[in-house]
DNA sequence: CCAAATCCCTGCGTGC
DNA sequence: TGCACGCAGGGATTTG
């Protein structure tokens, strides 16, 4: 499932093939969460040559260096593909669009809660207003403990619900938030508010730790995830304690368990999370 | 205002 | 082999 390392990945890999790719025509194969209005992305990018694909959070932005972009986000199952318009298309493929030189970029989506969709910049290089409220980029500066701690002040949400709160952090989901917990020794239930400073200095910097190191590796596959190639991240290898029910902890030897919180499954080491 | 619950969607693993 | 069922979860929406 798609979390900051691996949209990280299919940003870069975007990059390498779309900037200075001219669009000619957009068709909707398949319903997703948001209307792929092909119609109307025809109308207002046609003729337009990408200028880059960047990141906010979860969400993709291709810039077209005028008012109109593109806006995905790759849900649970979303990929792109970049691949000869003759390449017979795919059974979840939802979205194509046909570019200069006889190829086309498909986004492909199982469960369709990811979107591409036209997104409108209130000047170039600027965010689309829907993504006003993200929080902080947790590989940027200014994402520190001191920051975490200052907005978890009097909060009794469970701590692992807040670090996922793309209001507060983007980019942590269901996996990074339970390794970070773990390589930070946090009990993932304990409430938000809490936490102490010089906790929050370890879950801040265990978050740029292991989404480096996963962003390294490719991000992980877990599931349906891939990169725009086709090919698999690496990091699933590297995972302690996401998904691992049971299995003894790498760190002490005790049983990993699972709990919900958020709606969530959550694994955590009840001997060194504390 | 906040937090918890529900929904969306499809594939996969399990039990019978 | 087939079928019912539970589970996976990011984010929007609904409910309490």
């Amino acid at each position: 499932m798609p979390e900051l390392p691996e949209v990280e990945t299919v940003v870069k890999a975007l990059n390498s093939v779309l900037p200075g790719r001219t669009l000619r025509a957009a068709e909707e194969v398949g319903r997703l969460r948001r209307s792929f209005d092909a119609k109307e992305i025809v109308r207002r990018l046609r003729g337009k040559t990408v200028q880059q694909v960047r990141r906010r959070g979860k969400y993709i932005i291709v810039d077209f260096g005028v008012e109109a972009a593109l806006l995905a986000h790759l849900g649970m199952t979303g990929s792109f593909r970049l691949e000869a318009a003759a390449t017979p298309r795919r059974k979840h493929d939802r979205a194509v669009l046909s570019l200069d030189g006889g190829e086309e970029l498909r986004y492909a989506d199982i469960r369709r809660f990811g979107f591409v969709a036209l997104a409108f910049l209130s000047r170039p290089e600027r965010w689309p207003e829907e993504l006003a409220d993200l929080g902080l980029e947790p590989l940027e500066r200014r994402f520190s403990g001191g920051a975490l701690a200052a907005r978890a002040a009097g909060l009794k949400t469970p701590v692992k619900v807040f670090i996922m709160d793309q209001r507060v952090t983007v980019g942590v989901g269901n996996i990074y938030a339970s390794e970070a917990l773990h390589a930070a020794g946090i009990d993932p239930r304990r409430s938000a508010g809490g936490v102490g400073p010089e906790e929050w200095n370890r879950v801040a910097a265990e978050i740029k730790r292991i989404l480096r190191n996963a962003i390294r590796r490719g991000g992980s596959s877990i599931r349906n995830y891939r990169t725009v190639n086709g090919s698999e991240g690496g990091f699933q290898r590297e995972l302690r304690v996401y998904g691992k029910k049971g299995v003894a902890c790498p760190a002490c030897g005790e049983a990993v368990e699972t709990v919900r919180l958020g709606g969530r499954s959550t694994f955590f080491c009840p001997r060194c999370q504390t």
